[in-house]
RNA sequence: UCCCGAAUAGCUCAGUUGGUUAGAGCAUCUGACUGUUAAUCAGAGGGUCACAGGUUCAAGUCCUGUUUCGGGAGCCA
């Protein structure tokens, strides 16, 4: 019988002293031969338990090593020492699991996030990745909660897919074929006729094609699910597995897009904000600590809990395009020639461009919309201008493009046109197209990119200590 | 993939112009102490200096290659 026992959050923030309990955990440290802390993960505050000296015989004393996990009975009383309100005088007290404490490779002490990547099995026990991952889950648990107050349908898209349409970067193959000698067309290409599905498939880059067909019927849908790119990208955003927030909702034209967005970004940190504040105090002092080695000018102006309420107090700039190129144009930076890359209207723009406006120019989350038609995909709506698309990025401060999304094009004709410019196999598209053929309907979408949401909220700046196993390039332990 | 940097004890790091037996703090182990807060005090053990070549009387240190890691860039969410 386990689950009569207190988790250590309820613990401390209850009445609960002169209470008998049960509380079950793991030691963080063991002071003096008396003084456990014990943590469960429920909060990254310990519980103090006191041992009595002479009540254990040694053997046992020498069994609670940082680590090992333990199940322990007693009095919950005032804390006699400074550092806690409350404590728990061990009556009963089982070691449920060892811990030889020559291997087990978490010390009481700060350890760097390189060392820990290593350890990523064992990372979640240490109070940097606790909260991270509370808090991951708080935003992750506060985004069904948004999209079903508004009505939204929670649809699954696949996970293997056979079009590789959307161009959204290098796709990771799915097949049973054998890795040595595949049968072979007479051309000397593999034939996928062969493979389970009787074709090429892939792992999905997106699930924002079949969530259109959703949107067609339900009228707003959203997908939250791993995403897969075989990208050899090695960069402190980008990992080759993510989770990917996908709405899509007709009769939304860019504005409605656009202030759904912004309202649904709000709503997580809000939630993490309520729900998690010890957590995010925690990882706003980590940043402190961990900005002291910096030079001044390169710490962050506001602190992290700052930061969230700035962004939750002040609408997000939303400008476009052709006015962001025009504010770098007549940037001090760019009259020193700070820019590295090329300004002019017509560029997809470069990190250190978005870093300017959002980081210098604007200070806050920048939406910028109606991008040339020519560097964005071919689902997106042209503009009556003839040069640009309903596109729109929000851009966060420290990550970069966090929201990439846009008004779909609706009209059959256009759409086909801009997919043949494109290259993009329109016969093979047809039940995409579909959708357009029958009761088509002015629609609009975004993706949002979990990791970096997350990295934004917790304050992290490498998006691998925002995941439980990170899956990069040459990389794919646990 | 490109540019820059790094790799020395379990962890974090020092190691001088190439020169005896490679050091420190923490962790671990042994002992002491006992209301501690990353407990403290004393002692001990712990190293293929990433890997493979090369230069040299002599390489942790210099050179070449490889691997991995970190930062930046590209691709993007």
């Amino acid at each position: 019988m386990f689950n009569n026992r207190v988790k250590i959050k309820a613990l401390l923030a209850g009445d609960t002293i002169g209470q008998e309990v049960t509380v079950m955990g793991w030691v963080r440290t063991f002071r003096n031969n008396q003084f456990i802390a014990l943590n469960d993960g429920s909060t990254n505050n310990n519980l103090q338990i006191v041992v009595e000296l002479g009540q254990l015989d040694d053997a046992t004393l020498k069994r609670i090593t940082t680590g090992a996990s333990l199940r322990v009975t007693g009095e919950v009383v005032a804390s006699v020492g400074k550092g806690q309100t409350v404590e728990v005088k061990a009556k009963q007290l089982d070691i449920l699991g060892d811990s030889d404490a020559e291997k087990y490779p978490l010390q009481p002490k700060r350890h760097s996030p390189e060392f820990l990547r290593e350890i990523a099995h064992l990372r979640f026990r240490t109070n940097t990745f606790g909260a991270i991952f509370r808090v991951r889950h708080s935003l992750a648990f506060a985004v069904h909660k948004f999209f079903n107050e508004q009505g939204f349908v929670y649809l699954h898209t696949p996970i293997i897919t056979s079009s590789d349409a959307e161009g959204a970067g290098e796709m990771f193959r799915v097949t049973t074929l054998p890795a040595t000698n595949p049968p072979l067309n007479d051309d000397g290409s593999v034939n996928f006729k062969e493979d389970f599905f009787g074709k090429s498939t892939n792992l999905t880059v997106s699930g924002q094609l079949e969530g259109e067909l959703g949107a067609m019927a339900f009228s707003e849908i959203y997908t939250f699910g791993p995403t897969f790119r075989a990208e050899n990208s090695n960069t402190t955003r980008h990992l080759a597995e993510f989770w990917m927030i996908e709405p899509e909702m007709a009769f939304y034209d860019l504005e409605d897009n656009m202030d759904l967005a912004e309202k649904f970004i709000k709503y997580i940190i809000q939630y993490a904000m309520d729900h998690n504040r010890e957590d995010l105090e925690f990882l706003a002092q980590r940043l402190v600590e961990e900005e002291k080695q910096l030079p001044q000018d390169k710490r962050s102006e506001l602190g992290l809990i700052e930061k969230l309420e700035f962004v939750l107090n002040n609408g997000f700039e939303r400008i476009t395009y052709t006015e962001a190129i025009d504010i770098l144009l007549n940037s001090p930076a760019y009259k020193k020639k700070k820019f590295q890359y090329e300004v002019k209207w017509g560029i997809d723009m470069q990190s250190e461009h978005e870093r300017y406006l959002v980081e210098k120019h604007f200070k806050k989350p920048v939406i910028v919309t109606n991008y040339p038609k020519d560097i964005k995909s071919f689902y997106m709506r042209q503009n009556d201008d003839g040069k640009t698309v309903a596109a729109m990025d929000i851009l966060a401060p420290g990550i970069g493009e966090i929201v990439g999304g846009s008004q779909r094009e609706e009209r059959l004709e256009l759409l086909e046109q801009r997919m043949r410019e494109m290259h993009v196999p329109v016969e093979e598209m047809s039940w995409y197209l579909d959708t357009r053929r029958f009761g088509t309907v002015p629609h609009a979408g975004f993706g949002l990119g979990f990791e970096r949401i997350v990295l934004f909220v917790t304050g992290m700046t490498n998006i691998r200590d925002v995941i439980a196993f990170a899956r990069t390039p040459k990389n794919c332990e646990f």
